[in-house]
This record gives structure tokens, sequence and C-alpha cells, in this order.
DNA sequence: CGGCATCCCTAGCGATACTG
DNA sequence: CAGTATCGCTAGGGATGCCG
């Protein structure tokens, strides 16, 4: 999902901004996922249940580079790194829960709400 | 609140419910646009600058069966139609704000055309 | 353990032309 | 005006295998 120079409007929109970075089908559950503390490859691999080593290794690796989370690898055997959410990442933590509270409102089983 | 196994199945998670209604390249600037009022699939195509008839199409025919946004046509000619938020999709305002929020603190270098 | 490399497939989007 | 009908592309994602 990528703006053009087209959508000129659009890509100096803040909300057109954000939607770009947690646009992709996993991206905010690693991060809702980092929430609750520093996690390694395996234990997100395994709570993201069904993603892949490819998907979740390119998913990390973009936020990595947009400054919404830290790599930090240890030198040694067998290999251990470990991810956290920076300071711009906790800070999606509001957009979360606008959207946790959304789905709440109008997604969950409970249907009495929804019209 | 704990985040546990159950939270990320996208059954019962709000989050990822709530993901699954704003993916998609367009969806979320479809909605910014109708905050503003009642629109016309003529105003959306030419505001949205760049997308096709075909997307805009499919995107508000997927949102008006989730229920976000409501269809009104007009048996008159030239035909009429007119697009506008319902409850369930106003309400979406709250997320959208969030992520304007957080896109104007993150992601905009120039402050001063915005949106 | 934490990943790349590889191959493949589909949804989503774009462009254009056409119609009720 | 408000859409469909085609066609084609490609990025995202899944499956599997291998490696330091």
């Amino acid at each position: 999902m990528e703006l053009t120079k087209t959508h000129l409007d659009d890509a100096i929109c803040p909300v057109a901004r954000t939607a770009e970075i947690i646009s992709g089908k996993w991206t905010l559950l690693i991060i809702r996922d980092l929430t609750s503390g520093v996690k390694r490859f395996n234990q997100l691999e395994r709570s993201l249940c069904g993603i892949s080593p490819k998907t979740l290794s390119e998913r990390l690796r973009s936020l990595e580079e947009e400054g919404v989370l830290l790599r930090r690898t240890f030198a040694e055997v067998p290999p251990r790194v470990e991810y956290s959410l920076t300071e711009k990442g906790r800070d999606l933590v509001g957009v979360i829960e606008s959207m946790r509270s959304y789905g709440k409102r109008w997604l969950c089983d409970d249907q009495t709400n929804q019209k």
C-alpha cells in the first residue's frame, strides 16, 4: 500500500501517513504484542499464530527502519534477538486502544449494539 | 490489560477486527472525506485524487455491507447517489483522529500545509 | 535460534472503455 | 452521473528448505 505522488494531498495528510505505517496484515498485531514488553523472534512467531517467518522478518525489519521498534542482538550461542518498542512505537498504543475500543463497541459477538 | 493468546485470534481481538474494516488503501480516506458530510460518487472520485471508479465502487460497496456507510439512491435523471456515514461509521472518527494525532507527532516534517 | 532464499499464488489496485 | 466490464500488474503474504 503505497501512496504515489499523484496523491499529494493525501501524502501530507497525517491520517494517511499513519495508515501507511500500520497497514499490512500483521503490523498492528506485532506492535500490540510488544506493548507488553520485550519479545524474541520465536515468541512473536508463536503468539502471532499462523504468521510465516518470512513475513514476520519483513514486518520487523520495516518497523525497525521506520523507528517504531528496536532490534537488539546478543552475541550468544544460540543467538538471541530481542525486539522492543521505541517511544515512537509506544505512542502507537493510543491508536491501538482507540481501535480496540471501537472493535468492542461494534465488532464483537455481542450484536446488540450493531445497527 | 494483559495480552493473551485469545486476543490474537482475529475472531476475538477487537483490534484485529477493526484493522480488517479499515484496511485497504483508500478505505480510511473515504471515511475521512465523509466525515464532513454527505458526498456523491463524483465528489469522492475527485477528492480522492487518483482513485479509479472501479476501486471506489468496490470500497463503497464493502463499506456499505459492513454497515459503515449508507448508500441512498434517487430516482432522477441524471441519476443521483449519496453516501453518508452511519453511526458505526461516524464512530470511526475516534480512530481516525488518534491516527491524525499520531501522524502529526511523528510523521510530518512540514506541518504548515496539512489537511 | 533467528533468520534468509526460493517459489508461488492471490487480493487489491490501476487504466481504459463502455452503459443505463 | 454513477457506475460496470475487462484486462493486466504487483506487492504482500504463505510454504518450504536451508544455514551460521
